[in-house]
DNA sequence: ATTCAAAAGGTTAACGATTACAATTTGATA
DNA sequence: TATCAAATTGTAATCGTTAACCTTTTGAAT
């Protein structure tokens, strides 16, 4: 079991015959040192298989080349999506990743945030649980400089850089696509009332309906609380019982556009011939249904790429100057119509 | 701009006209203080939000609370239900998860371990590339003591703990069913020649063949490379076109499954009628397909969840005594048939 | 009054690495 | 030869926390 220690630049100096000081300025490449003991240092510490102690590192330097990530799931496509953006821009420029999950609870975000703060992370990356619509639980990252970066789901009193899918336009683009389509009268299948992306794609949807001078009616629009296949399914069969039945469908996320393309076609419906559906992400989900779902792609790797990016430039700029740059500022990320068998 | 200082023990000896060692005894409780003197500082540590720097405790007591976690990819339903069992244990046992990816590439993996070992990780729990089929990368780990648990894709010839899906018993029950329903002439959409769970599931429709009499045949076995949608499509095209086509296929994975249904279906054939599909995984994308996809359960969340409680219990287990325990055993986690539209 | 122990707090070294600031040696210049 | 600077290595403090081991004070038992 002769479990070997770690080696310490102690030991490489005491095999040498040297300090630690001298180790280290050697591994460091200082200019005022002997080459030939330079070299001996090296070479050892290559043979030995010498690696910095990150923890002493991170002590002495008070950073700790990690960022902190808090999600509402992890269970989600465009989450996974964001994720590998965001490992992308970490790996390029030397940062780790701890990721958490606030499971859409205010309190469990909380507390991920201070078990971030005692890791001592260098930034943390965040998309705002649903529960949440304060900020004061980001008072202590704040007051000790440490940077936030938001994205999809933010907080608009908080003034920090902020990632975002451009939510209205998609809702928009997504209506007005129906409408190409020559719908008449489209229902939308809306998420909660709170969180910003879910509004909006609301006002996207009301702007296009009122720019082609389509009538809004309240008895057309559903709004979710779970926003899953099953609430799709329910409120497609409410809207298609109505009197005068939708003939297009906006979906809040493709899920909810698969429940909804489900319950049309159990109620023995043609899609797209009777009834045209579009969701939004662009998951999985719908490239496999039958017919594939109409959405809006939601650029989850761009996303985590640019937040992370954003994110470490401004932990860079910290550590280098501590001028108040910029902050609030707002990126917005285009999305794209993808147009499919259900439209 | 005024960056308040991150409240120490110092200060708030000072504050006191304490030293720092009465002030971390006090905040440990430890027996030997005047009542009021601890009090005195609690209540100080309380009101300045006092939260201990988990690096330098790292330090001193060479441990992280910190495991490594690496997959070969994060955009997927089962790794992603695989990290929420993870985190539940973690977090249940207060240990933070450092996610990195190694992208099915052997050298990616080799560096990965490397920075999880520089950030000084308490353990680590990986699935093994697709690309891997050594373990000279682990030695430093080995060496160091650092424990390791491996899940799904693991490596015969290291000596660790595994967490595996019982895919053996999983190809049997699924091809069992197939030919519970009725079927004749079974085909399979296997996964890669290497990688132990894809052997694992051919070996189990082997099986369930050979256990009912049913001839096997080479050209009802399609050997995947990606194992996606297009080649469950593919295969099954050329599956269909055969002389004698099959009335019952046994994919993969969900994904090759939806891939086959609707392969069959743009065939005119009917599903189930003229043809039986079953997937492996029961992920999201054959929940709503159409008709949904009969699949095998394969308990992502119960994997994770073991495989970190595993290994934190061997990292406690290490720090306390060192005594060399049994390692090198297999957890075997049963799967589950769901039957549904497909066959 | 003397002795001794419990109570309460302090000294110091340690974890691993870095760095400002010596200290020593060497060789060149005046 | 005396002086000084460059070359090379070492000393010590620091980051924040802990813990083994002292020191001082207090008061009780003899």
């Amino acid at each position: 079991m002769s479990k070997k220690k770690r080696v310490t630049q102690k030991m490489i100096a005491q095999e040498l015959g040297l300090t630690v000081t001298t180790v280290s300025k050697a591994l460091k490449d200082y200019p005022d040192l002997n080459p030939a003991t330079k070299k001996k240092i090296k070479d050892l510490a290559r043979k030995w298989h010498y690696i910095p102690d990150s923890q002493a590192l991170a002590l002495r330097s008070q950073h700790t080349q990690t960022i902190g990530l808090i999600i509402p799931e992890i269970v989600h496509f465009f989450f996974s999506n964001v994720i590998q953006g965001i490992l992308h821009s970490a790996e390029e420029k030397g940062y780790q990743l701890i990721i958490t999950v606030s499971r859409n609870d205010r309190e469990i975000e909380e507390r991920q945030l201070e078990l971030l703060y005692t890791q001592r992370v260098d930034g943390v990356l965040i998309s705002i649980s649903n529960e949440t619509n304060d900020s004061n639980h980001f008072r202590l990252l704040k007051e000790q400089g440490v940077p936030v970066v938001m994205f999809d789901k933010v907080l608009a009193d908080f003034d920090c850089k902020k990632v975002l899918v451009d939510d209205f336009k998609g809702g928009e683009m997504a209506t007005q696509h129906l409408i190409d389509c020559g719908c008449k009268r489209i229902a939308h299948i809306r998420g909660p009332m709170t969180p910003n992306n879910s509004i909006g794609r609301y006002q996207g949807y009301l702007k296009a309906l009122t720019d082609n001078k389509i009538h809004t009616s309240e008895e057309l629009i559903k709004v979710c609380n779970k926003v899953d296949y099953e609430e799709g399914y329910k409120f497609t069969q409410e809207l298609l019982q109505l009197p005068d039945p939708p003939d297009g469908i906006f979906a809040i996320t493709d899920q909810v556009g698969v429940g909804a393309l489900r319950a049309a076609q159990d109620l023995g419906l043609k899609v797209p011939e009777d009834l045209k559906i579009i969701g939004f992400s662009n998951s999985q989900i719908g490239q496999v249904s039958n017919p594939p779902l109409s959405t809006i792609h939601q650029p989850g790797f761009e996303i985590g790429k640019t937040a992370a990016r954003l994110l470490i430039d401004e932990i860079d700029l910290e550590s280098n100057s501590s001028l108040p740059e910029n902050l609030a500022e707002e990126y917005l990320l285009s999305t794209k119509l993808i147009s499919r068998g259900s439209t």
